[in-house]
Order: C-alpha cells, then sequence, then structure tokens
DNA sequence: CCAACTGTAACTGATATTATTACAGTAACC
DNA sequence: GGTTACTGTAATAATATCAGTTACAGTTGG
C-alpha cells in the first residue's frame, strides 16, 4: 500500500480531532511524523477531491469539509491509491510464442483489478469518524 | 503486492500447462522474464509449502506435487506474501503526547489487517487451474 | 567422474521512496 | 505597504528496497 494514503488518513482523523477541524502543515506533519512538503503534497490532492479546505496565508492551513462520518477511506483509497495493488513488476512477454507467458499480464491484471475492487469495498467500510472513534477508544484502555 | 507472488502463480500456472508438469528454474526463468536464482529462491518456498516436489540432480527441476484446482492463490498468498499489505513505513509514534499521533500506528495497523483477510478471502476464490483456463480462453479469443 | 540440476549467500546495479532545499504566490495583521 | 506565516510545487539529494548477477557447495543420473 502506497505511504500516502497512510498520511492522508492521519491527517483527517487528526483535523476530525481537532475541535475547530484545522492544522497547518507543519502541525500535521510533527503529528504524522513526516516533513510538510508531503503533507502539503496529499493535503493538495484532498482538496482537488473535496475532503479538506485550505487556506493560504498567515493564519492558515486544512480545514476538514465534510463530516468525519461521511468520508470512507474508500474514498481517500480513490482518490491517491487506487490501483497500487497491482505490482509494477510483470511477469512474461505478450510477445513470447508460449501461451502461458504471453498472456499472464492481462489475466494477472484482471485479478488483481478484482482484489483492487475487493479492497475498495472493505475501505468502503471504514470511515474517519469510526477512525478517531477507535483511537479514543484505544486511549481509554 | 510482492513481485514474488507474481513469480509463484506464474510458475504453478506454467507447471500446470506443462503435460508432465514439470520445468528447471532456467525454463520456469525464460518463461516468467526473470533470472533462474529468484525463480528457485520462490519455489524453494514453495515446496517447503508442499505445493511442488523439486528434484536436485541432472534432469531435475520442479513438478507440481497438488491438483491445479486444489491450490488457491490464497494459499500461494499465505506462503509468501501475507501482511504484505501495509505500507512498511508507518505514521505516528507511540511516545507521543497526543492521542492520535500515539494511537494511530495500532489502527493503522488493524485496518490493514482486516483488509488482509479480506483480500485472502477474494484469492480463496481462484484457483490455478482456473487461472490456466482464463489464459486458455484469452488464446482461443 | 561428469554434466545438469537445486539451494544459498554475497555483491552489484537499478528503481522507488522519502526528505530537503528553494522559491513563487497568497492572505492576515500591524 | 511591508512583514510574517502560511500553501503549492519543482528540483534535488539521501536512503531504502528490489532485482539481477556471480559464485559455489550439494545432489543426482548416466
Amino acid at each position: 500500500m502506497n505511504s500516502e494514503f497512510v498520511i492522508a488518513v492521519h491527517s483527517l482523523v487528526l483535523l476530525a480531532h481537532r475541535p475547530d477541524g484545522m492544522a497547518s502543515s507543519e502541525e500535521i506533519a510533527s503529528n504524522v511524523c513526516t516533513n510538510p512538503v508531503r503533507v502539503r503534497k496529499v493535503m493538495s490532492c484532498l482538496r482537488k477531491n473535496g475532503f479538506v479546505d485550505t487556506r493560504e496565508g498567515s493564519g492558515g492551513g486544512y480545514k476538514l469539509s465534510r463530516e468525519p462520518d461521511d468520508v470512507t477511506l474508500a474514498d481517500v483509497y480513490r482518490a491517491l491509491a487506487a490501483g497500487s495493488l497491482a505490482p509494477t513488476w510483470c511477469s512474461g512477454d505478450p510477445e513470447m510464442d508460449c501461451v502461458v507467458a504471453s498472456n499472464m499480464a492481462d489475466v494477472m491484471n484482471s485479478v488483481f483489478c478484482g482484489a483492487d475492487r475487493q479492497l475498495e469495498m472493505y475501505f468502503e467500510t471504514i470511515t474517519i469518524g469510526q477512525m478517531l472513534s477507535r483511537i479514543n477508544a484505544k486511549a481509554r484502555a
């Protein structure tokens, strides 16, 4: 899995956890344990997909623009990690003379497409709000 | 996804396709388009899990030791790619003072465990025999 | 014994991932 | 209107992961 997915989910959960729903890239970065540039890149993508609003300039930052319970991990997955299941490496070669070697890539690809859909369905069942609840539950325990 | 999974599936399908169910690491490697050492490493793992028999020495190689329809992709997945879904990179830090940062890794991990199970269930529905059928169907088309 | 294999380890090179630096653009605030 | 605190993005550097290669010991059939 793409680690940008992890950063995105963490960031959204953090925003949901903040009383005012806001944070700057620097605050998020230190919470996630990465650098602000990476956070901004991810957040920029989340903005384009309508999950957050950004305010540039002094006192700016990111703000959740949807209810935490209305955003599923599948939404996030689609936005920045769809299709990441299939390995970059590809076996066989369409030009080869062997039935197996020449058709494996296609068949393997369809298998991974199915897997991707399956994964998406699973992520559909988990919202940012639920993630936050789970975290709070863990903290109480 | 681990690309060794791809090599393993391709190799098993190739063996299933062979009339005598046999091939050497060199034959498999050229069919898969990789090098024999990598193939041997993967096959060694498949042997330890009872999917193939190997014969060392002259005229040796690998041979399917189960019916192609009795081996699912989930079996292969468990053997050499289980848990590969979760990214190596991990957000947050258990030592931090923030509820979100300190518990995110745990919660994220449980999410990926669930995803892994989901994926495994999907792979359970596909056998090596079916992969070969799909390939043959594509070849006829 | 020789030829043809597997099993592994060690090394090298290629590729992908993450962090850093740099800087232009924007908005609040004095 | 200038200064400060932000985002957006590109370019580069550092690091980690992955794949290919070489080397060699062990096994087996002829």
